[in-house]
DNA sequence: TGGATGGTGAAGCAAAAACTTCACTATTGA
DNA sequence: TCAATAGTGAAGTTTTTGCTTCACCATCCA
């Protein structure tokens, strides 16, 4: 429920790529049509739509398609999901260590006791 | 450099996968030894060692051996560049979305003058 | 109108991923 | 000492990825 794994893995996996993490990072600074986003790939344009499709399976960008172009974008939230996960694991370890560092200390201060 | 393309390859595609996850969410919460790991995971141990090989050439997990039994722990700054690469992209686009409503503002502003 | 441009769809293919099983080693502890 | 425990290594299999090529359709515009 909080953590959808299935919507996860897709979109890890999503991230998983090179060339989709270009394409991630040429959108978040500003929408770009399909030829565009394949032009510094060095990949026939089949290939980019079909990274395009993952990303948009993804729930990471979004597309439409005007005249004959499809001009795509970011879809602003979508990456808050794996934000969140990695953030929550590093408060879980974090709220450890502190148990484990107070738990510690306190030994310590038996032993000089 | 800063974002090391194949490091950042390993990492999410390590977290791609939910038993992997898992793993991680286990380890979060402490130190575990393989079957520990391989517990709730209906999956056998080979499985899982070679999803410990992933994370651990990811360098979000480390372990060693002491007796026969192997123990598994978080390496906590890990995550840290995949965060980054995340907080970085939201960044970029949350400026864009900003400069692109003030400017939407401004061209209001002129419509009223 | 007709040729460039921009994108699609469907095969097909090689490599990588995610397992399994089986054989095997090294500890541990009764 | 000997069986149970914990982990390794190497094949082998199936599925998924990440491409390619080729044929094709829909605009756009000179």
């Amino acid at each position: 429920m909080f953590h959808d794994a299935a919507q996860l893995d897709r979109m890890f996996q999503a991230l998983a790529d090179p060339a989709r993490r270009g394409m991630v990072e040429r959108l978040s600074r500003g929408p770009a049509s399909v030829s565009e986003l394949a032009n510094p790939l060095s990949m026939s344009l089949s290939a980019v739509m079909q990274h395009l499709q993952v990303l948009e399976a993804s729930g990471l960008v979004r597309s439409q398609k005007v005249g004959r172009t499809r001009t795509c974008h970011i879809e602003p939230h979508a990456l808050g999901q794996a934000e969140r996960w990695i953030t929550d694991r590093r408060l879980s370890w974090e709220r450890r260590l502190d148990r484990l560092g107070a738990f510690l200390a306190e030994q310590q201060a038996d032993d000089g006791a």
